[in-house]
RNA sequence: GCCUCUGUAGCUCAGUUGGUAGAGCAGGGGACUGAAAAUCCCCGUGUCGGUGGUUCAAUUCCGCCCGGAGGCA
Protein backbone atom coordinates (compact mmCIF):
# COMPACT_ATOMS: atom_id res chain seq x y z
CA UNK A 1 0.00 0.00 0.00
CA UNK A 2 1.32 3.17 -0.47
CA UNK A 3 2.92 5.28 2.20
CA UNK A 4 2.27 8.35 3.18
CA UNK A 5 3.44 10.73 6.73
CA UNK A 6 0.90 12.45 8.85
CA UNK A 7 2.38 15.41 11.12
CA UNK A 8 -0.64 16.16 13.64
CA UNK A 9 -1.00 17.50 17.07
CA UNK A 10 -2.58 20.84 18.89
CA UNK A 11 -3.02 23.90 17.45
CA UNK A 12 -0.05 25.91 17.60
CA UNK A 13 2.50 22.99 18.24
CA UNK A 14 4.76 23.71 15.54
CA UNK A 15 3.24 21.71 13.02
CA UNK A 16 3.64 23.36 10.29
CA UNK A 17 7.19 23.98 10.52
CA UNK A 18 7.86 20.63 11.29
CA UNK A 19 5.92 19.60 7.82
CA UNK A 20 8.02 21.75 5.59
CA UNK A 21 11.46 20.46 7.21
CA UNK A 22 10.73 17.19 6.61
CA UNK A 23 9.36 17.57 2.91
CA UNK A 24 12.57 19.29 1.96
CA UNK A 25 14.67 16.07 3.56
CA UNK A 26 12.15 13.56 2.56
CA UNK A 27 11.03 15.43 -1.06
CA UNK A 28 7.36 15.99 0.14
CA UNK A 29 4.62 17.95 -0.57
CA UNK A 30 2.06 18.99 2.16
CA UNK A 31 -1.70 18.07 2.23
CA UNK A 32 -3.37 20.16 4.91
CA UNK A 33 -5.79 18.89 6.87
CA UNK A 34 -7.26 21.70 8.48
CA UNK A 35 -10.45 22.16 7.99
CA UNK A 36 -10.63 25.91 8.23
CA UNK A 37 -7.42 26.56 6.00
CA UNK A 38 -9.07 25.57 2.68
CA UNK A 39 -11.03 28.27 2.77
CA UNK A 40 -9.82 31.02 0.87
CA UNK A 41 -9.27 34.44 2.92
CA UNK A 42 -9.01 33.14 6.30
CA UNK A 43 -5.45 33.82 6.31
CA UNK A 44 -4.52 35.21 9.63
CA UNK A 45 -6.52 33.60 11.91
CA UNK A 46 -6.53 29.90 10.69
CA UNK A 47 -2.33 30.49 11.16
CA UNK A 48 -2.18 29.39 7.39
CA UNK A 49 1.17 29.59 6.34
CA UNK A 50 2.41 32.01 3.57
CA UNK A 51 4.08 31.76 0.60
CA UNK A 52 7.34 32.41 2.52
CA UNK A 53 6.98 30.35 5.58
CA UNK A 54 6.12 27.44 2.84
CA UNK A 55 9.63 27.10 1.53
CA UNK A 56 8.34 26.54 -2.18
CA UNK A 57 7.37 23.14 -1.21
CA UNK A 58 4.13 22.63 -2.53
CA UNK A 59 0.85 22.45 -0.20
CA UNK A 60 -1.86 20.84 -0.75
CA UNK A 61 -5.68 21.70 0.05
CA UNK A 62 -5.11 25.25 1.39
CA UNK A 63 -7.66 27.97 -0.32
CA UNK A 64 -9.62 25.11 -2.22
CA UNK A 65 -13.59 26.78 -0.91
CA UNK A 66 -14.64 30.27 -0.81
CA UNK A 67 -15.84 30.49 3.07
CA UNK A 68 -19.69 30.74 1.00
CA UNK A 69 -19.60 27.05 0.64
CA UNK A 70 -20.17 24.24 3.31
CA UNK A 71 -17.35 21.84 3.64
CA UNK A 72 -17.29 18.68 4.37
CA UNK A 73 -14.93 15.34 5.86
CA UNK A 74 -16.84 13.27 2.64
CA UNK A 75 -15.53 16.40 0.65
CA UNK A 76 -12.35 16.45 2.21
CA UNK A 77 -11.81 12.88 1.83
CA UNK A 78 -12.25 13.37 -1.80
CA UNK A 79 -10.34 16.14 -2.56
CA UNK A 80 -7.30 15.41 -0.56
CA UNK A 81 -7.62 11.49 -2.06
CA UNK A 82 -6.66 13.18 -5.42
CA UNK A 83 -4.20 15.23 -3.85
CA UNK A 84 -1.84 12.55 -2.20
CA UNK A 85 -2.73 10.03 -5.32
CA UNK A 86 -1.20 13.00 -7.38
CA UNK A 87 2.08 13.24 -5.02
CA UNK A 88 2.52 9.45 -5.26
CA UNK A 89 2.26 9.11 -9.15
CA UNK A 90 4.67 12.61 -9.06
CA UNK A 91 6.94 9.78 -7.29
CA UNK A 92 7.17 12.00 -3.95
CA UNK A 93 6.02 11.72 -0.35
CA UNK A 94 2.63 12.84 0.56
CA UNK A 95 3.24 14.43 3.89
CA UNK A 96 -0.62 15.25 5.81
CA UNK A 97 -0.20 17.78 8.39
CA UNK A 98 -3.15 19.10 10.30
CA UNK A 99 -4.93 19.49 13.70
CA UNK A 100 -8.28 18.23 12.05
CA UNK A 101 -8.69 14.32 13.09
CA UNK A 102 -11.62 13.43 11.55
CA UNK A 103 -10.29 14.41 8.14
CA UNK A 104 -7.50 12.65 8.59
CA UNK A 105 -9.15 9.56 9.33
CA UNK A 106 -11.44 9.94 6.13
CA UNK A 107 -8.56 10.84 3.84
CA UNK A 108 -7.21 7.71 5.30
CA UNK A 109 -9.97 5.92 4.54
CA UNK A 110 -10.46 5.31 8.47
CA UNK A 111 -13.90 5.88 8.28
CA UNK A 112 -15.61 6.32 4.85
CA UNK A 113 -18.73 7.78 3.88
CA UNK A 114 -20.95 7.00 1.34
CA UNK A 115 -21.09 8.49 -2.30
CA UNK A 116 -24.77 10.09 -1.69
CA UNK A 117 -24.43 13.80 -1.42
CA UNK A 118 -26.27 14.88 1.99
CA UNK A 119 -29.95 15.98 1.56
CA UNK A 120 -30.17 19.51 2.57
CA UNK A 121 -34.23 19.28 2.38
CA UNK A 122 -34.21 16.17 4.94
CA UNK A 123 -31.47 17.92 6.72
CA UNK A 124 -33.55 20.89 7.37
CA UNK A 125 -36.45 19.11 8.16
CA UNK A 126 -34.71 17.06 10.97
CA UNK A 127 -33.40 20.39 12.53
CA UNK A 128 -36.69 21.85 12.31
CA UNK A 129 -38.41 18.61 14.59
CA UNK A 130 -35.18 18.94 16.96
CA UNK A 131 -36.92 22.39 17.90
CA UNK A 132 -40.51 21.63 17.82
CA UNK A 133 -40.92 18.12 19.23
CA UNK A 134 -37.51 17.98 21.08
CA UNK A 135 -34.06 16.30 20.87
CA UNK A 136 -35.68 13.61 23.44
CA UNK A 137 -38.46 12.62 21.08
CA UNK A 138 -35.83 12.18 17.94
CA UNK A 139 -33.18 10.44 20.07
CA UNK A 140 -35.73 8.05 21.06
CA UNK A 141 -37.12 7.63 17.10
CA UNK A 142 -33.12 6.48 16.86
CA UNK A 143 -33.18 4.22 19.52
CA UNK A 144 -36.33 2.43 17.65
CA UNK A 145 -34.58 2.14 14.61
CA UNK A 146 -30.91 1.74 15.32
CA UNK A 147 -30.71 0.42 18.94
CA UNK A 148 -27.02 -0.19 18.51
CA UNK A 149 -25.78 3.14 17.57
CA UNK A 150 -28.28 5.05 19.91
CA UNK A 151 -26.56 3.52 23.14
CA UNK A 152 -23.60 5.05 21.65
CA UNK A 153 -24.63 8.23 21.21
CA UNK A 154 -26.45 10.42 24.33
CA UNK A 155 -29.40 11.84 23.67
CA UNK A 156 -28.49 15.44 24.75
CA UNK A 157 -25.43 15.13 21.05
CA UNK A 158 -27.92 16.76 19.19
CA UNK A 159 -25.40 16.49 16.32
CA UNK A 160 -25.06 12.92 16.26
CA UNK A 161 -28.46 12.07 16.60
CA UNK A 162 -29.85 14.16 13.55
CA UNK A 163 -26.85 12.79 11.29
CA UNK A 164 -27.79 9.21 12.27
CA UNK A 165 -31.17 9.92 11.32
CA UNK A 166 -30.63 11.70 8.62
CA UNK A 167 -28.55 8.73 7.32
CA UNK A 168 -31.41 6.28 7.57
CA UNK A 169 -33.52 8.42 5.77
CA UNK A 170 -31.00 9.21 2.39
CA UNK A 171 -29.43 6.43 2.40
CA UNK A 172 -31.67 3.52 3.81
CA UNK A 173 -29.12 1.95 5.83
CA UNK A 174 -28.44 2.46 10.11
CA UNK A 175 -25.14 3.77 11.55
CA UNK A 176 -24.39 0.78 12.75
CA UNK A 177 -24.44 -1.40 8.91
CA UNK A 178 -22.42 1.93 7.73
CA UNK A 179 -19.49 1.11 10.47
CA UNK A 180 -19.67 -2.67 9.53
CA UNK A 181 -19.32 -1.70 5.77
CA UNK A 182 -16.86 0.88 6.73
CA UNK A 183 -14.37 -1.38 8.60
CA UNK A 184 -14.90 -4.15 6.23
CA UNK A 185 -13.47 -2.12 3.93
CA UNK A 186 -9.44 -1.46 3.86
CA UNK A 187 -7.63 1.75 4.52
CA UNK A 188 -6.44 3.91 1.74
CA UNK A 189 -3.33 4.40 2.68
CA UNK A 190 -0.44 3.15 4.83
CA UNK A 191 0.13 5.90 7.50
CA UNK A 192 3.35 6.74 9.57
CA UNK A 193 1.71 9.57 11.84
CA UNK A 194 3.91 11.62 13.41
CA UNK A 195 2.22 13.82 17.07
CA UNK A 196 3.62 16.94 18.51
CA UNK A 197 3.29 17.74 22.01
CA UNK A 198 4.39 20.52 23.91
CA UNK A 199 4.43 20.19 27.46
CA UNK A 200 3.45 20.79 29.98
CA UNK A 201 -0.34 22.29 29.26
CA UNK A 202 0.73 25.55 29.82
CA UNK A 203 3.57 25.58 27.29
CA UNK A 204 0.88 25.19 24.83
CA UNK A 205 -1.30 28.13 26.66
CA UNK A 206 1.97 30.22 26.03
CA UNK A 207 2.02 29.66 22.98
CA UNK A 208 -1.20 30.12 21.78
CA UNK A 209 -0.91 33.04 23.61
CA UNK A 210 1.32 34.35 21.48
CA UNK A 211 0.31 33.21 18.41
CA UNK A 212 -3.20 34.90 19.02
CA UNK A 213 -0.96 37.95 20.07
CA UNK A 214 0.55 37.51 16.62
CA UNK A 215 -2.68 37.29 14.90
CA UNK A 216 -3.80 40.73 16.05
CA UNK A 217 -0.85 42.36 15.20
CA UNK A 218 -0.91 41.13 12.08
CA UNK A 219 -5.01 42.27 11.12
CA UNK A 220 -6.62 39.13 12.31
CA UNK A 221 -9.70 42.60 13.14
CA UNK A 222 -9.34 43.42 9.53
CA UNK A 223 -9.69 40.14 8.05
CA UNK A 224 -12.33 39.23 9.95
CA UNK A 225 -14.75 42.42 9.33
CA UNK A 226 -14.21 41.38 5.14
CA UNK A 227 -15.42 37.71 6.58
CA UNK A 228 -18.20 39.72 8.52
CA UNK A 229 -19.27 41.86 5.96
CA UNK A 230 -19.45 38.87 3.43
CA UNK A 231 -21.97 35.79 3.20
CA UNK A 232 -20.38 32.87 5.71
CA UNK A 233 -21.07 29.26 5.55
CA UNK A 234 -22.05 27.63 8.65
CA UNK A 235 -18.71 25.72 8.39
CA UNK A 236 -16.96 28.68 8.24
CA UNK A 237 -18.62 30.95 10.74
CA UNK A 238 -17.46 28.48 13.60
CA UNK A 239 -14.04 29.46 13.05
CA UNK A 240 -12.22 30.04 16.28
CA UNK A 241 -10.29 33.60 16.03
CA UNK A 242 -13.77 35.13 13.79
CA UNK A 243 -16.69 34.10 15.28
CA UNK A 244 -15.48 35.94 19.02
CA UNK A 245 -14.57 39.19 16.68
CA UNK A 246 -18.24 38.86 15.33
CA UNK A 247 -19.41 39.80 18.86
CA UNK A 248 -17.43 42.43 18.86
CA UNK A 249 -18.64 43.65 15.50
CA UNK A 250 -21.95 42.65 16.84
CA UNK A 251 -21.70 45.06 20.42
CA UNK A 252 -21.95 42.05 22.34
CA UNK A 253 -18.35 41.84 23.51
CA UNK A 254 -15.13 44.49 23.58
CA UNK A 255 -12.23 44.12 21.95
CA UNK A 256 -10.15 42.84 24.84
CA UNK A 257 -12.54 40.75 25.77
CA UNK A 258 -13.21 39.07 22.19
CA UNK A 259 -9.34 38.49 22.12
CA UNK A 260 -9.77 36.84 25.49
CA UNK A 261 -12.14 34.64 23.97
CA UNK A 262 -9.72 33.87 21.25
CA UNK A 263 -6.99 32.61 23.77
CA UNK A 264 -9.92 30.43 25.59
CA UNK A 265 -11.59 28.71 22.74
CA UNK A 266 -7.92 27.78 20.96
CA UNK A 267 -6.79 26.64 24.75
CA UNK A 268 -10.28 24.68 24.98
CA UNK A 269 -9.75 23.58 21.42
CA UNK A 270 -6.28 22.38 21.66
CA UNK A 271 -6.96 19.97 24.65
CA UNK A 272 -9.54 18.30 22.28
CA UNK A 273 -7.23 17.97 19.69
CA UNK A 274 -5.12 16.37 22.53
CA UNK A 275 -7.62 14.19 23.17
CA UNK A 276 -8.68 13.02 20.01
CA UNK A 277 -4.54 12.08 18.81
CA UNK A 278 -4.05 10.45 22.25
CA UNK A 279 -6.57 8.07 21.39
CA UNK A 280 -5.24 7.23 18.11
CA UNK A 281 -2.16 4.27 19.08
CA UNK A 282 -0.62 4.42 15.51
CA UNK A 283 0.51 8.07 16.38
CA UNK A 284 4.29 8.42 17.50
CA UNK A 285 4.46 10.88 20.15
CA UNK A 286 7.54 13.59 20.28
CA UNK A 287 7.03 16.05 23.54
CA UNK A 288 8.90 18.69 24.24
CA UNK A 289 9.33 21.62 26.77
CA UNK A 290 10.46 24.37 26.19
CA UNK A 291 14.46 23.79 26.35
CA UNK A 292 13.80 21.48 23.27
CA UNK A 293 15.12 23.10 20.40
CA UNK A 294 13.54 22.46 17.38
CA UNK A 295 16.49 20.83 15.83
CA UNK A 296 16.24 17.94 18.22
CA UNK A 297 12.45 17.37 17.27
CA UNK A 298 13.43 17.35 13.78
CA UNK A 299 15.62 14.88 14.65
CA UNK A 300 13.07 12.31 16.53
CA UNK A 301 11.27 13.23 13.38
CA UNK A 302 13.71 12.26 11.09
CA UNK A 303 14.29 9.01 13.50
CA UNK A 304 10.99 7.87 13.24
CA UNK A 305 10.76 8.07 9.49
CA UNK A 306 13.93 5.99 9.11
CA UNK A 307 12.56 3.11 11.36
CA UNK A 308 9.81 2.65 9.05
CA UNK A 309 11.56 2.95 5.91
CA UNK A 310 10.91 6.58 4.76
CA UNK A 311 13.98 8.01 3.38
CA UNK A 312 14.69 10.31 0.35
CA UNK A 313 14.54 8.06 -2.93
C1' G B 1 -11.48 58.50 63.81
C1' C B 2 -16.62 56.59 63.85
C1' C B 3 -20.56 53.72 61.36
C1' U B 4 -22.27 50.02 57.87
C1' C B 5 -21.30 46.09 54.65
C1' U B 6 -17.83 42.38 53.35
C1' G B 7 -13.69 38.31 53.41
C1' U B 8 -16.29 30.56 51.52
C1' A B 9 -12.85 26.06 45.38
C1' G B 10 -8.14 29.32 40.47
C1' C B 11 -12.48 33.33 39.46
C1' U B 12 -17.74 35.17 40.49
C1' C B 13 -20.85 33.91 44.27
C1' A B 14 -24.81 30.53 47.11
C1' G B 15 -25.30 28.28 51.82
C1' U B 16 -25.09 26.20 56.81
C1' U B 17 -32.10 28.50 62.24
C1' G B 18 -24.32 25.69 65.31
C1' G B 19 -23.11 19.07 63.59
C1' U B 20 -16.63 21.20 58.75
C1' A B 21 -20.20 23.28 52.37
C1' G B 22 -22.30 23.86 46.71
C1' A B 23 -23.37 26.22 41.79
C1' G B 24 -21.65 28.72 37.28
C1' C B 25 -17.15 29.71 34.86
C1' A B 26 -12.04 28.16 34.56
C1' G B 27 -9.35 23.55 34.76
C1' G B 28 -8.78 17.96 34.10
C1' G B 29 -10.42 13.37 31.64
C1' G B 30 -13.28 11.13 27.75
C1' A B 31 -16.39 10.40 23.25
C1' C B 32 -16.43 11.37 18.16
C1' U B 33 -18.16 7.86 10.70
C1' G B 34 -20.75 13.65 5.53
C1' A B 35 -21.12 20.98 10.42
C1' A B 36 -15.41 18.37 13.72
C1' A B 37 -11.84 25.29 15.09
C1' A B 38 -18.20 21.68 15.63
C1' U B 39 -21.19 18.67 19.04
C1' C B 40 -21.58 15.97 23.54
C1' C B 41 -20.49 13.21 28.37
C1' C B 42 -17.98 12.62 33.27
C1' C B 43 -15.04 14.91 37.43
C1' G B 44 -16.06 19.99 42.99
C1' U B 45 -12.01 18.86 50.32
C1' G B 46 -11.72 23.90 50.11
C1' U B 47 -6.77 26.00 57.05
C1' C B 48 -15.34 28.61 54.84
C1' G B 49 -9.38 35.72 56.42
C1' G B 50 -6.60 35.19 61.47
C1' U B 51 -7.01 34.58 66.59
C1' G B 52 -9.37 34.10 71.32
C1' G B 53 -14.19 32.93 73.73
C1' U B 54 -19.18 30.51 74.43
C1' U B 55 -20.54 25.30 73.31
C1' C B 56 -20.38 18.26 73.61
C1' A B 57 -19.48 20.60 68.70
C1' A B 58 -18.16 27.02 65.41
C1' U B 59 -17.26 28.17 58.78
C1' U B 60 -22.05 29.48 61.22
C1' C B 61 -22.86 33.07 67.71
C1' C B 62 -19.61 36.85 70.54
C1' G B 63 -14.80 39.73 71.16
C1' C B 64 -10.37 41.39 69.10
C1' C B 65 -6.95 41.67 64.87
C1' C B 66 -5.84 41.87 59.58
C1' G B 67 -7.66 42.63 54.26
C1' G B 68 -11.50 44.94 50.89
C1' A B 69 -15.94 48.29 49.68
C1' G B 70 -19.05 52.26 50.94
C1' G B 71 -20.92 56.16 54.20
C1' C B 72 -20.26 60.10 58.03
C1' A B 73 -16.75 63.43 59.31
Amino acid sequence: MDRVLCVVGPTASGKTALAIALAHELDGEIVSADSMQLYRGMDIGTAKPSLDEREGVPHHMLDVADPSEDYSAARYAKEAGDCVRGILARGKLPIIAGGTGLYINALLGRVSFDEEAPDNAVRARLRGQADTIGTQALYERLTALDPAYARTVHPNNVRRVLRALEIIETEGITVTERLARAKARPERFDAVTIGLSPEPRELIWSRIDRRVGEMLERGLVGEARRLYAADLSQTARQAIGYKELFAYFDGERSLSEASDDIRLHTRQYAKRQLTWFRADSTVQWISYDVNVKFSLILQNARDICQSYGIMRT
